[in-house]
DNA sequence: TTCCAGGTGGCAT
DNA sequence: ATGCCACATGGA
């Protein structure tokens, strides 16, 4: 795979080309519940804020992933991209492997052929599924959006209109701002009445409490769980308010590479008890069979089979 | 009106 | 260790 960083034409302008990507499908990736900040375009393009900058991604079936950057200060890095994508792991080796673990996790890997696991920003995630707890998927990407836009530093300034508002009129728009997630010691500082407006409900103290721990030593030791094992990383996160089990498994798996946790939500004890036959309270024998039956990938085959039964509700 | 959503904290056994 | 249940919010 190679990749070939294009010089900024005109100003700000950057661009991160990657040949030869396969097991690649942005619907996929970016609407399997891992993420919550990226907005398709009506091209077909994601736009979405990563690794400090707010970018747009598109990808063409012949294996070319584009990245261009549409705002921020920081340079698009080849490694941080490649990182995110995990675009260096092998899905083709990992789906064929799954797949002859049985046929209902085949089926599931056959309909999301393109997902793939993102690495993405530990804190962001952190927070991210704090929310997500006992909560539907429209109203956590607002939930985030309001906390963003409320307490977030401005990552940079794009003129492209938003997805889904149906703009007759292709007049160029007043620039939008697009907002980082708030820092710790900045959500650390509120109280939950500050937050009373991003509708977090219950939520809003486990964010408060979360921030304080976290910040407490600069976010030190949450940068430091990508090296700790899996259970070094789980015993620090479910030590934070607002994050058990399910919550701690989606951190891992999302952001910190650790591609054996496997998140068990409604959706999952669904897969798990309508197509595995397990009782749906029986949460301790799907972990301990995900463990020995899926192994080292469990968490990217809890994501087949995820998206595979929540896309045919 | 009731039920549900990528569950967890707190409390009683 | 395990089993309940309250917890805000908004859409169906």
């Amino acid at each position: 795979m190679i990749a070939e960083e294009q010089e900024p034409v005109g100003k700000n302008m950057e661009k991160l080309v990657f040949e030869g990507v396969r097991d690649f499908d942005p619907d996929q990736i970016f609407d399997c519940g891992q993420c919550f900040r990226w907005e398709k375009q009506p091209d077909g393009s994601y736009i979405g804020p990563a690794l400090g900058v707010v970018a747009r991604v598109s990808y063409e079936s012949g294996g070319r992933l584009v990245i261009e950057k549409l705002a921020g200060s920081r340079p698009l890095l080849e490694e941080e991209w490649r990182h995110y994508f995990d675009l260096d792991r092998d899905y083709g080796e990992i789906k064929k492997l799954l797949s002859s673990k049985d046929d209902i996790l085949a089926e599931a890997i056959k309909y999301g052929q393109g997902i793939r696991i993102l690495n993405q920003d530990k804190w962001e995630t952190l927070i991210s599924f704090i929310i997500s707890q006992n909560n539907n998927i429209p109203r956590i990407k607002k939930c985030i959006e309001k906390l963003c836009e409320r307490f977030g530093e401005c990552i940079g300034e794009i003129s492209c209109e938003k997805s889904g508002s149906s703009s007759q009129e292709s007049v160029a728009r007043d620039p939008v701002c697009r907002w980082m997630m708030p820092r710790p010691q900045v959500l650390a500082a509120l109280s939950p009445e500050d937050l009373e407006d991003v509708r977090l409900g219950y939520r809003a103290r486990y964010i408060i409490e979360t921030a304080r721990a976290v910040s407490a030593d600069g976010g030190e030791t949450l940068k430091r769980t990508e090296a700790m094992t899996s259970s070094e990383a789980y015993q620090y996160l479910t030590g934070l308010c607002g994050v058990g089990p399910k919550v701690a498994n989606c951190i891992m798996l999302f952001s910190m590479g650790k591609c054996d946790s496997f998140p068990i939500d409604v959706w999952v004890r669904r897969v798990m008890s309508e197509l595995y036959g397990f009782s749906e309270s029986d949460v301790r024998g799907m972990r301990s069979f995900a463990a020995e039956h899926f192994g080292e990938y469990g968490g990217i085959a809890q994501q087949y089979l995820f998206y595979y039964i929540r896309e045919r509700k």
